[in-house]
DNA sequence: TGTTATGGTCATTGGGCTAGACCATTGACC
DNA sequence: GGTCAATGGTCTAGCCCAATGACCATAACA
C-alpha cells in the first residue's frame, strides 16, 4: 500500500487497515514491527465510519474534544486526523458554534472514490475476512441453537424488539450489534462471544461495509426473526443456514458495489 | 503474560475473553485507541513463538542485535522485551560469547504443582478454550479438505514425515505445530490460519505444553495420518470428524490429569 | 448583544524510541 | 595460556510524537 509519497500524493491518505492479520504465515517471529501513528489510526476509523454509513454526507462528525475523549487520545492527534480528512477532500471544516467537520457529498458509502481507495487495494484481505465470517458465524448460530436457555431466548427476543423499534441508523446499528451478541451469548462460551464480536467489528470497522439502506434493513430484520425462531426451536441446522444467508447478504452487496466500480473506473 | 491485544498483535483476532466484551459494541468508532509499546509487541511475539515450539527449552533466542534488525527496531526495545521474558521466568540470560537468552524448561504440564497453581485456578478458561477449539478445528479441517491443492497435500505429507522422524518430545511438538499449520494453510485463508495458530498457542501458553507420552504420540500420529488421508481424499466430513476426535484426545488427557491432581491435593 | 460551542494556535512537557559508542564477560580456537 | 570475536550491559544525545493546558477567533443562538 502506498508508502510516503505514493500514489495518493504527499498529503494523501494511506489506509493500512489490517495491521498484522496474517503475520504468522511467514517468518517465525513475523514481519518488522509497525507502530502506527495515532493520527493515522483515527483517519482510518473515520474514513471507515463514513464508508459504513455511520456518518452520511452533510452530517457533522463529533467535535474535536469529544472525539479526543471517545478515543482516549489528545486533541492534537484528533485535529491532525480531521485536517488530513479535510485536505483529502472527505470533509469540510466549519468554525464557530455548531461548526465542526462535515462529510462532503460524494464521499458517502458507495462512492467510487471510497471503494477505489478503501476497498480495492485490500480486496484479498476482505475476501479472507468474509470467508472466515461465512464459516464461523453459522457455526456459532448452530451452537447457540443447541445450547440456548430460556434466558437466552429472552435476551434475543428483547434485542429483536429493540431492532424493530429503532428509528435511526445509529439505533439500528446498536440493535443489530446487540442481537448478534445475544445470539453468540447463547453459546455460553466467552471465547466464541469474543470471536464473533471481533469478526463483526472488523468486518465493519476495517471494512467499510454493511451500508444501511431501508431495503437491506428490512431484509436483515426478517432474517433476524427467522434466526431467533430457529434458535428458539433448537433447530441447529436451520439456524446455521439462516446465519449463512444473513452474512452473505451484505457480502453480496459489497461485491456488487466493487464490481460496479471496477467496471466504471477500470482496473487499478 | 501476553498483555492486552494478545500475542497476535493489534490486527489479529483476539481470543482474550477477559477483556471487556462490549468494547466495540456501543460506539460507532470502536475501541479507544491503543498505541502498543514496542517492547510489549516483542514480548508477545516471543512468548507466542515459544508457546508454539518455534523455540524449545534449552534453545537460544536470536541475539539482541539480530532481533533488533529482524524486527526493524532499536536494540533498546528488544532488550526490554528480553528482560521481561527473563523476569517472567520464560528465559535465562547468559553473557559472553555464545551467550544470549535461553528458553527455560520446567514448566511442563506433568507436575502436580503446575496443575494446582496454574491449571485449576483458570479452569473455566480452559473449558471455554477447549470448547471453542472443538468447534473451530473441525470446521477448519472440513474447509481444508474442500479446498486443498496438490501443493497443500505435499506440505501436509511433509509435516507428517517430520512427525514420524521426530525423536524427542520437542521435535514432536514442532512437527505437530507444523502439521496443524499446514492443514490450516490448506484453507487458503490467512484469517483461519491465524485463528487456528492462536488457539494452539493459547492452549500451549496456559498449559506449558500438551501432555506427552509414547502412547499418546502414537495415537496422535495415527490420527494425523487419517486426517491427512481424509483431506487428500477431499472427504470433508471425515476430516472434520477426525479433527474433532484428535482434539478431544488431548483434551481428555488434560481432564484426567486435573481430576487426578484434584483428588490427591484436595480442592483448592 | 452577550453567551456558548466550536475550531485555531501556541508553548511546554514528557515519554518512547533511535542511533551509536563504549564497556564487560565469556568461551572457543589457535 | 592467550587472543579474539560474539555477546550482553550501559550510557548519552537527540528526535519525534503525543499530551496538556491555556488562550484566541469565530459564528450562531438566545
Amino acid at each position: 500500500m502506498s508508502g510516503p509519497g505514493g500514489p495518493n500524493g504527499p498529503g494523501g491518505l494511506d489506509l493500512d487497515m489490517f495491521g498484522e492479520l496474517d503475520r504468522n504465515a511467514a517468518t517465525p517471529l513475523g514481519d518488522r514491527l509497525v507502530t502506527r501513528n495515532v493520527a493515522d489510526q483515527i483517519v482510518d476509523r473515520l474514513v471507515t465510519a463514513v464508508a459504513l454509513g455511520v456518518y452520511v454526507p452533510g452530517q457533522r462528525l463529533p467535535a474535536e474534544r469529544d472525539l479526543a475523549e471517545m478515543l482516549g487520545v489528545s486533541r492534537t492527534g484528533v485535529r491532525e486526523a480531521l485536517h488530513r480528512l479535510a485536505e483529502a477532500g472527505y470533509t469540510e471544516v466549519r468554525r464557530g458554534r455548531h461548526g465542526g467537520s462535515f462529510v462532503l457529498s460524494g464521499w458517502g458509502p458507495g462512492s467510487a472514490e471510497m471503494v477505489g481507495r478503501h476497498l480495492l487495494p485490500n480486496w484479498d484481505r476482505f475476501e479472507a475476512l468474509f470467508d472466515a465470517r461465512r464459516l464461523i458465524e453459522p457455526m456459532i448460530a448452530r451452537t447457540a441453537a443447541e445450547r440456548r436457555t430460556k434466558a437466552d431466548v429472552r435476551d434475543i427476543r428483547s434485542a429483536l424488539a429493540q431492532y424493530s423499534g429503532a428509528g435511526d441508523r445509529e439505533g439500528s446499528r446498536r440493535a443489530d450489534e446487540l442481537f448478534h451478541r445475544s445470539v453468540a451469548g447463547a453459546t455460553h462460551n466467552p471465547v466464541l462471544v469474543g470471536l464473533s464480536t471481533q469478526i463483526r467489528s472488523r468486518v465493519s470497522l476495517n471494512l467499510g461495509a454493511e451500508p444501511y439502506t431501508a431495503r437491506i434493513r428490512d431484509k436483515a430484520a426478517h432474517q433476524h426473526e427467522e434466526l431467533a425462531g430457529a434458535i428458539e426451536a433448537r433447530d441447529a441446522e436451520r439456524a446455521a443456514g439462516i446465519a449463512g444467508e444473513h452474512f452473505v447478504l451484505t457480502e453480496r452487496m459489497i461485491r456488487d458495489l466493487v464490481r460496479r466500480v471496477r467496471k466504471e473506473g477500470g482496473e487499478p
